[in-house]
DNA sequence: TAGATTGTTAATCGATTAACAATC
DNA sequence: TAGATTGTTAATCGATTAACAATC
């Protein structure tokens, strides 16, 4: 078995866990500004609204050891977070489709937060095409096969219409993306092994109306 | 007990099921356009990969019956589910915070699809006030209180910097909204009442990073 | 009729929560 | 020392998956 095996088979950590963490480090780094150095998973739970166990489970990921009594280090816990998220780090991404939303990624700086940041956007609309948003060139759709040949962008965001959306994510594939974070409601049929994370505002839609109805009776 | 204690004791339905419905309808849309009448739990199944028998179980929350052998009706899913998720009603929303991800909403159109309408969109940059965006007035946030007392809207939008959320949206519940969908990465502290329907960007970001870089090793 | 599909009930799986010993 | 908190292991809870009878 050589290295990259090995690797592999490191702890699998859960989508719930996972999408729990960013949420752990903004709170960090608000409490990082006020001066705070330590930091206890029942403060953490008590501010986000969840189990002290689990907050004390899901930052175990990390490996960040924390003393009782006391709590984690502040620092060292938001550190921790971000090497392990990625955060850290400079992930290039491709987006194409510079509609509205699309506009509102490239513009919205939070992403490089993320360690997220587009370095490109394509549309095969005229009237975009040569326009910035955001500090991004918009350029025209044919460019993507020619640039991702110099590029080595592995992220693709997906904003385009419903029903061009499949044909894009297949160029996105053939131009060496390897995961692709999907705004619209079309269902992608893509090799297994490219990673498709699909952010479905009607999913939310659907989940906040029906609670909405369900406390009205 | 009286008429709207019984209705509260309805069957629940879980999250992931209610995430998975509008999954559906989109797909059944398609198929009623293709001019299928009846469709099979497989057939979805395969199309959107997931279990049929899955399938099956979350249909059966719109009280719809299928025929074995023929599967269900196409049409009268379609309608179920838009009744059961409340996109055939028209749902008034406010929006606060007219920047970047909040103009992208406005814009949105597809957000008529989901019963979800927003009826104006408030704001307190003065260089925003005035515009409109996707046919929605951007308006003082002073106006909030004064607006809504003549309107009777219970969905906020909540799309502002996240040093000011907790305020805005304090705002929202004394406006007589009893259900905010949250943009920022703010940990909003609200009445037990209120549903905080949060939409997380940097969770979504954490997930696909995690895969991504999982995925290398 | 034969066989595919529904719909329900049971088994499995995984995440959350509880319990508790270790420890600072 | 006393007691709060970590960190681990066990119990619970809920969702997914499997099994299977009913039925068109």
């Amino acid at each position: 078995m050589n290295e990259s095996r090995k690797y592999k088979t490191k702890k699998q950590v859960s989508e719930p866990t996972l999408k729990r963490l960013p949420g752990y480090l903004y709170f960090l780094e608000q409490q990082k500004e006020e001066g705070v150095l330590n930091i206890s998973a029942p403060t953490i739970g008590k501010k986000l609204s969840c189990d002290p166990t689990q907050v004390v489970k899901d930052l175990s990921v990390t490996g960040i050891k924390g003393k009782p009594r006391v709590g984690y280090n502040t620092y060292e816990l938001i550190h921790a977070l971000e090497e392990f998220l990625g955060f850290n780090r400079i992930n290039e991404a491709f987006l194409v489709g510079a509609g509205n939303l699309g506009s509102a990624l490239m513009a919205y700086q939070e992403h490089q937060e993320l360690g997220l940041k587009i370095i490109a956007a394509f549309d095969t609309d005229e009237v975009k095409i040569g326009k910035s948003v955001g500090g991004i060139h918009i350029l025209d759709y044919n460019k993507l096969f020619t640039l991702s040949g110099r590029l080595n962008v592995k992220i693709g965001i997906l904003t385009t219409p419903n029903n061009v959306a499949q044909d894009v994510a297949e160029d996105m594939v053939n131009c060496g993306v390897r995961a692709i974070w999907n705004f619209t409601s079309a269902n992608l049929d893509l090799p297994e092994d490219v990673i498709v994370q699909t952010t479905s505002m009607s999913s939310y839609a659907a989940v906040l109306l029906r609670r909405l109805n369900d406390s009205d009776k």
